[in-house]
DNA sequence: ATGCATCTTATGCGTCAGCATATAATTGCG
DNA sequence: CGCAATTATATGCTGACGCATAAGATGCAT
């Protein structure tokens, strides 16, 4: 059993590490590559997939948004050209989406921002999610 | 050394905590006692403040929020009744802010929601900030 | 005492998030 | 077949955030 004191110590020691992690990669994403994390990461999902496309709902399924944040977020890559969006012909209600080459581009240049940043501010030891 | 690989697990396994345990903590106090995280951990810090009051300065001190959003919760937390300010007369530039009766109350109901989510969802092993 | 840099808090503005709902396509059941 | 329920995505709305800046108070230098 936990005391509370422990809890709270705890949490407050895992607020820290995502709080500075977090903070320092919005930072360094917007001032290099004009991307938020949220943009990163789903262009990273992207990339990383086998295939060039994915379903929206694929998508969202490993992000921590929602579906409406994923849906905007789409948006802005595309407005810029990272990604594209395709009509699904064997069930028209999905939609797929893949990275362009410029954005794939884009994703290579700040995924090297993204590791350095952790490299330096993530801490040695993480919870066991 | 670490591996990319390996920093990026530890990221995840960072983000997954966070957001399993800050989302259900959002949930529960909005809810339950209808408060954001944002105020009760600024009525938490007032409450638990050995003087009954403090200057806004010193609350952004230990809270992971801009000062303009402190100000904005304080306003919405005072709009409640929650929370009082009060010029602080040694230096006009100040304000001292401190929890009402009211806020004293809803703080230590809500404090049992936070602590039993922490306990329910917060992983054992913690990262060391 | 006056003016200027500094400090503290508040506020205008733009962005992104989530919830609820709208829209469009599909499925299933009579 | 036709209609209701379901699924996939988009959108209206509201809330909270951060940045830049305004407004008010202080203090130091001359």
């Amino acid at each position: 059993m936990m005391s509370e004191v422990d809890l709270i110590e705890r949490w407050r020691s895992l607020l820290t590490s995502y709080n500075r992690v977090s903070g320092q990669l919005d930072r360094a994403l917007q001032e290099r590559h004009a991307l938020t994390r949220t943009e990163f990461e789903t262009l990273d999902r992207l990339v990383v997939w086998d295939g060039d496309k994915r379903r929206m709902q694929d998508l969202a399924g490993d992000m921590y948004l929602s579906q409406s944040a994923l849906s905007r977020t789409v948006d802005r890559l595309e407005k810029r050209g990272l990604v594209r969006r395709a009509i699904c012909e064997a069930d028209r209600r999905g939609v797929f989406v893949a990275a362009t080459d410029d954005g794939v581009r884009r994703h290579a240049e700040a995924r090297r921002t993204y590791l350095a940043v952790l490299a330096d501010h993530l801490p040695p030891a993480a919870p066991r999610g």
